[in-house]
DNA sequence: GCCGGTGATGTCAGTTGCTGTCATCACAGT
DNA sequence: ACTGTGATGACAGCAACTGACATCACCGGC
């Protein structure tokens, strides 16, 4: 038997949506998410830089997997139309996962003001590293920005729609057809 | 001679704005704003919520200007025409102010990520404010939130490439290239 | 099979953001 | 002159976060 409990980390993510949910995110302590992972204090800010920090873990994945499809859009792609495959596969991969928990912590992160702030400087960061992606494909300014902030906004817009539908509604879907309503609204 | 000098919230927010050049966001402590400008730590935060709170009291003028300008918006004009003129205005707005401490200030909170955030959710207010509007008008969802959304998408960047100017350069006209770049971007 | 380095954790003390509570006292209205 | 009010000060306290040092299973080299 090895010194530690394996994977400190997830019990300490897990602990904190569990309290954050049973309590409000104010009322629970880092010590007490430390407590229930059978750690300490010290070491949950080892793992995470605050307390807000514990429920953005999979934030840079998601970064990942929009900047690689951006960037392995082939050539005849136009910005929107890399931008928009990058959203389709984000969604793709949020459909992979347990709608119920993925449920949870949104409705954690959208009660708390605080923990919202901190969502929308991961997608403004997110649609940062698009907009350079598509730099690299040789898409000049303000294009850029352009095409990668409208896509988050897109993602954002339909990922809301997703969580507020109750079954298993398809959110690659919700993804075109939002971009569709945006060429519409922005011009048509 | 009252009993007090006139004037504390804005006393405060100067010494704010002044420490945090010159010292930087984390360097400065609450008690040193509230000294600089001749009070105490506690009346700070009778006056602004927290430490960064301080560098954004414009923001409510700020919404009310735009949720204005979408209301008296003439009845034919379209949802993104709306926007679009309650982004130009309020880039009027600021045009109307010293471009020295616009700058000063975006110089901070682009610098400081906790502040940043903070921006980020006061747009992210604003941007709800107005597709409430929107509503208002009758604009269905899910075009109301789009144009929203896309309206200050263009306004924060065309705020950013009014700030990388040198001159006295126009800020409407820029919000009106953006939308043409976007409208151009999404596919019209 | 022992041995020193390593990495994840614990312990503890300290700073700072922020809050609750009560006291103070110029000022305004009566 | 009397009293209520509002802005402020004084003080105590909690919780987030940090720096410094100690611990000790494990791993690789010998």
């Amino acid at each position: 038997m090895s010194r530690w409990e394996p994977n400190a980390r997830g019990r300490l993510e897990q602990a904190a949506l569990a309290l954050y949910l049973e309590n409000g995110f104010e009322q629970t302590t880092v010590a007490e998410i430390a407590t229930r992972a059978g750690l300490t204090e010290r070491t949950f800010f080892r793992h995470f830089a605050d307390k807000r920090e514990v429920l953005f873990g999979g934030s840079a994945a998601l970064q990942g997997l929009f900047v690689r499809s951006v960037a392995d859009a082939p050539e005849s792609a136009s910005p929107i139309e890399a931008v928009a495959m990058a959203v389709a596969a984000a969604g793709a991969m949020f459909m992979e996962r347990d709608k119920d928990i993925v449920r949870q912590r949104q409705a954690v992160v959208t009660a708390h003001p605080e923990l919202r702030e901190r969502e929308l400087i991961k997608l403004a960061t997110l649609a940062a590293a698009l907009a350079d992606t598509l730099r690299g494909r040789g898409v000049p300014d303000p294009d850029a920005t352009l095409a990668a902030e409208a896509g988050i906004a897109v993602f954002r817009i339909s990922f809301e729609r997703w969580m507020a539908e109750p079954g298993q509604s398809d959110l690659p879907r919700l993804v075109r057809d939002s971009f569709d309503k945006l060429k519409a609204v922005t011009g048509n």
